[in-house]
DNA sequence: TTGAAAGCGCTAACAG
DNA sequence: CTGTTAGCGCTTTCAA
């Protein structure tokens, strides 16, 4: 076997440049209130190139208490909504220099904590987390070590101490969810049913409130048995669907509170031949890529996973990096209802 | 504001179980050789639970130079092809208590060779790697570093030198494009074009490879004319569909490298009102989760994408815990024809 | 403008 | 069985 070669480190070069250990230090950090002479940090330059040198992240880290790296916590990178999200969240942090670590949770509130945990291990500097169990007393600890924690909530500013630096995003599930009954309802729908997601739930409880304000608004009542589960999968869309589609008399629209639901449904409904929108109209939620292209095109609505991903980073970052030291922000993000076909 | 607390550390727990700091660290790690009696381990364990006691992994990574992080480098997460494969890393690395560090390259080289650098940072004790532009030189100082690497590639054999450390999957790209070409040739076509994906990547020669070689084993003529670009997103698959479609003779078969091209194209015929599959047949390659969804669902290709993720990520840890030291490992995983409607 | 030196929190060799 | 000790590679005082 060749011998594997020793990393070279800042003591290597500065041999090499002629230097204390620390000058290479200096010049690497451009730091403040030193001043290193042109000459010596050409020296300096010319040793690292020469041999290779790169710093060693986990002895910089030891020292400066600085990982330059953040945490994502979701529920399942396969979610279609969750890869244009990371990838925001992505963009930003690589071009602040910062790499980002991503968890699946599968929603479970085991591996929620033991995602946060990842954070208390010094392994990041911060975290973006969506929380679907998660409490504040899960937070507690890490706010208490000064750990930086950005949400993407769809928790109500009620349910939210404001008293502590927690930033959070919210996607606005509630108005988002209202506005697309209240296009059903613009429609001509007035029993509309809804397939919810996953009980208990931020999203679901956020989308269902919607939901409710729409119908009450318009003096409808709400009959729970229109009401469907679905965890948030396509077969349990497909599922819900199949329910839904059993009640008398049945719904003429169908609110399913995200697009992979609705993608099950409308398998449902091709089965049974029920043609969409004729029949039975149906609308999604979060304009994943497939949106689109199914048939008939998805009615379902926007929430810019991708903007939503960059500004999250970019309030994370802006804690981190001290560049904002004030109140605690709670933003809510807009929507974009987009009317396609199926409803 | 509030004090942040410190974290404790080793020390801070030996005082309060009144032993010494390497023995906090030998309970920690159940050191071989050396045993600890059963009380004190006892006021150890106490001890770390009163106090909150997390490791520190700077500090573990820079004395044991381990860090317990693998780096995934892919061309782009929110393409629906990588959700899946990164799944199966993050699914193996997790139970096997390793953390896992995805990069977006876009299939830029400059992209794709920063990200190489995270590991000699130090950052990652492993890569998995889905080279579009990057050779074997680019691996070389990670290999003397004795950094292990995994490929997931379609480059064969021959373009893959066999004696440096460097296990790869192939997904085939060749022999599984030649599959779903013969079964286009098995429908009766014989005038069949490609929409083929970013020029001089991987992906794209292997399946145009495989494209190839089923219309010589059928005697059929190849027309350079009837293969497009593409770069593997659904606009370039629209974009090279219409394309297609301008040419006299027209094609009576249409085979994309990929499902987003293959949507791309499908919306491009239902534009100009062209019927798939009854005036044109369309194939598509990935098998991503809306292929079934779509309107006629997609004839196309399932490469496994999660179980590949699992496979990169077993041989690459099995490299790292040293679990596996034999010979350079080359392993093609098996595909699946996927016929739908749309050819 | 540069160097010496301390120490971040931990693992592992060695001593007792 | 447990303690002492020496660094891992780096940033950051402090002194010169």
């Amino acid at each position: 076997m060749n011998a594997l070669r020793r990393r070279p480190t800042q003591l290597d070069v500065a041999r090499a440049a002629n230097v204390s250990q620390a000058v290479v230090s200096y010049v690497l950090n451009d730091t403040k209130n030193v001043s290193i002479l042109p000459e010596t940090r050409r020296r300096v330059h010319t040793a690292i190139a020469a041999l290779g040198y790169i710093p060693n992240t986990a002895a910089r880290s030891l020292r400066s208490r600085k990982t330059h790296m953040i945490a994502a916590i979701i529920p399942d990178i396969t979610n279609p909504y969750y890869p244009e999200f990371v990838r925001g969240v992505q963009d930003v942090a690589q071009t602040r220099g910062y790499d980002v670590l991503a968890f699946n949770t599968d929603g479970d509130p085991e591996i929620e904590r033991s995602a946060l945990n990842a954070a208390r291990r010094g392994r990041v500097d911060g975290l973006i987390v969506t929380p679907f169990y998660l409490t504040i007393d899960d937070y507690l600890p890490l706010l208490e070590e000064g750990t930086p924690i950005t949400l993407l909530s769809e928790l109500a500013d009620t349910d939210m101490p404001g008293h502590v630096p927690l930033d959070a995003i919210s996607v606005s599930g509630e108005a988002s969810a209202r506005a697309m009954v209240n296009y059903l309802i613009a429609k001509g729908h007035t029993r509309i049913g809804m397939i919810s997601g996953r009980m208990a739930t931020p999203p679901r409880e956020a989308r269902v409130r919607g939901y409710q304000q729409a119908l009450a608004e318009h003096g409808l009542s709400l009959e729970e048995v229109l009401i469907k589960g679905g965890d948030f999968s396509e077969a349990g869309g497909y599922d819900a669907m199949r329910e839904i589609l059993t009640i008398e008399p049945r719904p003429t629209a169908v609110f399913a509170a995200n697009d992979l639901m609705a993608m099950g449904a409308l398998l449902a409904c091709r089965e049974m031949e029920i043609v969409v929108p004729d029949d039975i109209a149906l609308a999604g939620f979060d304009d994943i890529p497939a949106a689109r292209l199914v048939h008939p095109a998805l009615t379902t609505l926007n929430q810019g996973a991708h903007a939503t991903g960059r500004r999250c980073a970019e309030i994370l970052l802006s804690r981190i990096d001290g560049s904002y030291t004030g109140a605690v922000r709670r933003e809510t993000l807009g929507f974009n209802l987009v009317p396609r076909v199926s409803a």
